[in-house]
DNA sequence: AAGTAGAGCAACCGCCCCACG
DNA sequence: TCGTGGGGCGGTTGCTCTACT
């Protein structure tokens, strides 16, 4: 059965809208909430579908928008929310009090992905063949590599990680953490974990702690291996950083900056997994 | 000053999810 | 259980502005 459009093309404008128009739409839903979209411009004598309506509202007229340039902490997080999320825009605006989803995505596009590439250095792709991986599972490989950046082979191959509830999921449940002799450890997460693990954080606003580029240049770049007390259970777990990396005393995550920061990265890398798999180093 | 290219951004399109009858 | 419609989301388009030649 083909679905009807979501609002009769005849009759109804396109494009811009007026400033006449802006005040018909806020002066109603401000008198009468938005209740049904599709009916609210019949209602308000807007000749505009409700989709069009709701659009400009959530992404132009809603008071509570934050208008003006992003700050650098802002991109900071978008980055951030971006390596963890991916293009859920509106998961990431959701995190980002008064910025839009389509905001957040324009940035994105115009601004954040030059910078990132900027300083994205060439990966060996070779290292990351198809057959280390599994096409249906649930898991995102990302590399570090000597700059401290990571990036999303898993994503090169497959196409982008789709959201948890995504029919593309399996149910496998792996996470590794491996590491090859010469220059990479490559961290595979599982994003249903990880997901699951970042929707029970929603409520918490201190969940991502500040981490700029001189946490992975700076304070990773002066040790060889690192041993991380595994959080609650005791066990001890060897990782190597194979650009020279992490200081060598032992990490108890908590104290200084770089143990908060190496305890974010435990949860979103090693914790959301139920199992790790820690082959030779 | 005029033309062109690129960047930025608002808005649209189409698909998907979910509530409801 | 299934069909339907509304809302939400991500991708894309196209207009406007600005910088450059």
């Amino acid at each position: 059965m083909v679905r009807a459009p979501c609002c009769e093309k005849m009759g109804l404008k396109k494009g811009p809208w007026t400033p006449e128009e802006d005040q018909i739409l806020v002066s109603y839903i401000q008198t009468n909430g938005h209740g049904n979209w599709r009916a609210l411009p019949k209602l308000a004598g807007l000749l505009r579908c409700g989709k069009s309506c709701r659009l400009r509202w959530t992404n132009y007229l809603r008071p509570d928008i934050k208008r003006g340039n992003f700050t650098r902490e802002e991109e900071d997080s978008i980055i951030q929310l971006h390596e963890m999320l991916g293009n859920r825009w509106s998961a990431i605006a959701a995190r980002l009090p008064g910025r839009t989803d389509n905001e957040i995505k324009n940035v994105w596009h115009t601004h954040l992905k030059k910078r990132l590439k900027n300083y994205q250095p060439p990966q060996n792709s070779k290292k990351h063949s198809k057959n280390n991986l599994d096409s249906k599972a649930p898991s995102t490989s990302r590399t570090f590599n000597n700059s401290g950046n990571f990036s999303n082979i898993q994503e090169d191959i497959n196409g982008p990680v789709t959201g948890p509830n995504s029919p593309q999921r399996s149910s496998s449940e792996m996470s590794t953490v491996t590491a090859d002799s010469t220059a990479m450890t490559t961290i595979t997460i599982d994003n249903q974990n990880m997901f699951k693990q970042l929707d029970e954080m929603d409520s918490c606003e201190s969940f991502i702690p500040e981490i700029d580029e001189s946490f992975w240049t700076d304070d990773l770049s002066t040790g060889d291996n690192s041993n991380f007390d595994m959080e609650g259970t005791g066990e001890e777990l060897q990782v190597q950083f194979p650009f020279s990396s992490v200081k060598q005393e032992s990490m108890d995550m908590v104290g200084t900056k770089l143990e908060d920061d190496m305890d974010f990265w435990y949860n979103v890398f090693i914790k959301s997994g139920d199992l790790l798999d820690l082959p030779e180093f």
